[in-house]
DNA sequence: ATGGCGACACAATGTCGA
């Protein structure tokens, strides 16, 4: 089973992109955040016509995630729990079926600049929620995948220039220790887990030619428990994607798991 | 230190992202 976890930035706007790239790449599940739609409008007919389930959850303007799969999808929930209040749309969960079930969640962290302020806030609050619902998740003891758009940068060697988001919400302190305090749960940063070293990136800047220049950071991950863990057989970055007509800033990042 | 780009809501600029 291979899983792709793509910011799209915008389905309206990206959705020969995304259909070329399900074309070559052919996930089995593709987890996509910044869908910018209501569920609604969101495009389901190119989707379904290339075999995919799909499942939304999405909001006016901003925001919003979906799950793609090529396989049946079973008890799909919607937002992150912990805040009735929360109306942005950035947490979706689905048990894809195959040979061993997984328990997928896509995610969308929030951004959290300017930091510190109200924003920074919310995210250091919605992290804490989330290290909930993986505290839950865990407790199954099956296989669970946490995959998203984090903003997170989680050491300097994930970004090609550090100081520059030294004090900025991606890097900060508190954020790097809340998104460890996640993963010392139990789970599995996949990519790490089989990648070492700098210079590999997820997000490339719009501006001053960031692609170009390999101005990267790495703030998209998948988080793996150990059951999940135990049958990884790949991950990695489709760095490439960022190179082709209309690109999206994120590129999609992707595992294998032989279930 | 900032935001040069890009998407979106809404109708010319403002907000948001990272």
């Amino acid at each position: 089973m291979r899983i792709a976890t793509y910011n799209i930035n915008g389905v309206k706007a990206r959705i020969e992109t995304v259909l070329a790239w399900l074309d070559d790449s052919a996930p089995d599940v593709a987890l996509l955040q910044e869908i910018k739609s209501v569920d609604e409008a969101f495009p389901r007919a190119p989707f379904e016509e290339r075999g995919y389930n799909v499942e939304t959850h999405g909001q006016k303007g901003f925001n919003g995630v979906a799950i793609l799969s090529k396989r049946p999808l079973e008890d799909v929930t919607r937002g992150l729990p912990g805040d009735a209040g929360d109306e942005q749309a950035r947490w979706i969960e689905a048990t894809v079926m195959g040979a061993r079930a997984v328990r997928i969640c896509g995610l969308y962290l929030p951004n959290g600049n300017p930091a510190p302020g109200p924003k920074y806030d919310y995210k250091l609050a919605w992290m804490t929620r989330l290290e909930a619902r993986a505290k839950t998740l865990l407790a199954s003891e099956e296989p669970v995948v946490l995959a998203g758009d984090y903003n997170v940068i989680p050491q300097d060697e994930d970004a090609a220039r550090p100081e520059a988001w030294a004090s900025d919400a991606l890097a900060l302190p508190q954020t790097r220790a809340a998104f460890r305090r996640i993963v010392n749960l139990g789970y599995t940063e996949a990519f790490r887990a089989r990648v070492q070293g700098p210079g590999h990136y997820s997000f490339w800047d719009y501006q001053a030619g960031a692609w170009s220049r390999n101005d990267g950071i790495r703030i998209d991950h998948l988080l793996l428990s150990p059951q999940a863990a135990d049958l990884m057989t790949e991950c990695r970055i489709e760095a490439e994607q960022r190179g082709r007509e209309k690109p999206s800033d994120h590129v999609p990042v992707w595992v294998t798991l032989d279930a």
